[in-house]
DNA sequence: AATTTCAGAGAACAGTTGTTAACTGCATGG
DNA sequence: CCATGCAGTTAACAACTGTTCTCTGAAATT
């Protein structure tokens, strides 16, 4: 118990915290090509210069806020499809469950569904990554379902796409509408069940 | 014949589109939200208080971009659903059309893509006001179609607002592999193919 | 032919940007 | 306990930004 090895490491954490959060923060009313380093610092209350210590540019930031915000969105995207799928209450269940994220987590959701076609390309990169392997997992969920009995590896891999952009485009859809009346966020989760259901349908009748 | 009442006013929309052209090029790597005015300016060829004679600002140019982007992908969303659907050949051409307007405009289509979710406001509105038009009147075809039939209206729209995401994913899409390999554009547009198919026996079957 | 209009240029402004260099102070490992 | 490492600071730089005011020259109007 004579000293704890990582007090410094702990506050280089913090700091970086900071910026990563100060970061999130300005990226609600701009996009990630135009925030600046001094912005970030001056938010996060350091000096422009310690940037440096935590990261190269500002696209280098950008690319560890994928890590933070797919790092959430990834078991969520996972855990939305894993229940078989097929009845109308577990497609309820999913959208649920995806406003809730949307509600816990708008900053993040907002950045993945902003900086996805974004200005700047490492950043770009980084997050079809993610969803690309998200998209990978989707299908080993869609795999173990007997709906998929006789599927191709690539039909498979083509509706695991279909799915993690429906569920990109439905978080991004209540994100809209998250300071909207009650009833307007009502029928966006009715258009988004909606649409589910009819995909769900497609692929209960893909084989005919 | 005594006086060509436009000499001036050509003038004038050559250098605001001049300004419009040199600022898409720059929105090839970058944002609006990051483009400068003196930048779109020196780019164009003209001096930076000429700016303020077409535009008010850098998202007041982007309100501009995004009627003439959509102007052109307006006539494309619509074409692409009108002959009646279902058929598989058709949804290839479909997917055909698409292929070639991002092939023709990639310009337009990147920049509604990466601004649609971007950091300007004003260009993020513009844009939902028009594909929620667009939705309309995909809407409009869906509904001449026999297999339509007894469909309420909030799922024609919902059925609408499906395809109009789907257009757009699959346009970004080739936007991506524009400059890949012949053997993976093939494979992309392939699988674009079968997620129409898939939405399309969805929606044959959406009223059992 | 004289007058008005107006797109664009030029110069200057205060403020901001990213990056460098040299520093300070404290937690760390020997 | 002392020497080292290193997160964060301070100061300074050249370059760039959006915006203002003033001016010019040619097209448009009368």
């Amino acid at each position: 118990m004579s000293h704890t090895p990582g007090v410094r490491l702990a506050q280089k954490r913090k700091t970086r915290q900071a910026l990563l959060d100060a970061a999130l923060a300005l990226l609600e009313e701009q996009s990630l090509s135009s925030l600046g380093l001094r912005e970030v610092t001056r938010a996060a209350g350091v000096a422009p210069t310690a940037f440096y210590r935590h990261f190269r540019s500002t696209a280098d930031l950008g690319v560890a806020l994928v890590e933070e915000a797919l790092g959430s969105l990834h078991p969520m995207i996972r855990t939305t499809v894993s229940p078989a799928e097929g009845s109308d209450e577990r497609i309820a269940r999913a959208v649920e469950l995806i406003a809730g994220h949307v509600a816990a987590h708008p900053a993040h959701v907002r950045f993945v569904a902003r900086e996805r076609h974004g200005g700047v390309q490492p950043v770009r990169e980084a997050i079809r990554e993610q969803l690309v392997r998200s998209a990978g997992e989707v299908r080993d969920e869609l795999a173990k379902d007997p709906v998929s009995a006789g599927w191709s590896e690539a039909d498979l891999l083509m509706l695991a796409g279909l799915y993690v952009d429906q569920m990109l485009a439905t978080a991004s859809l209540f994100l809209e509408t998250l300071q909207a009346p009650e009833e307007e966020r009502r029928r966006a989760a009715d258009t988004a069940t909606r649409q589910m259901r009819l995909i769900s349908v497609g692929r209960r009748h893909w084989l005919d």
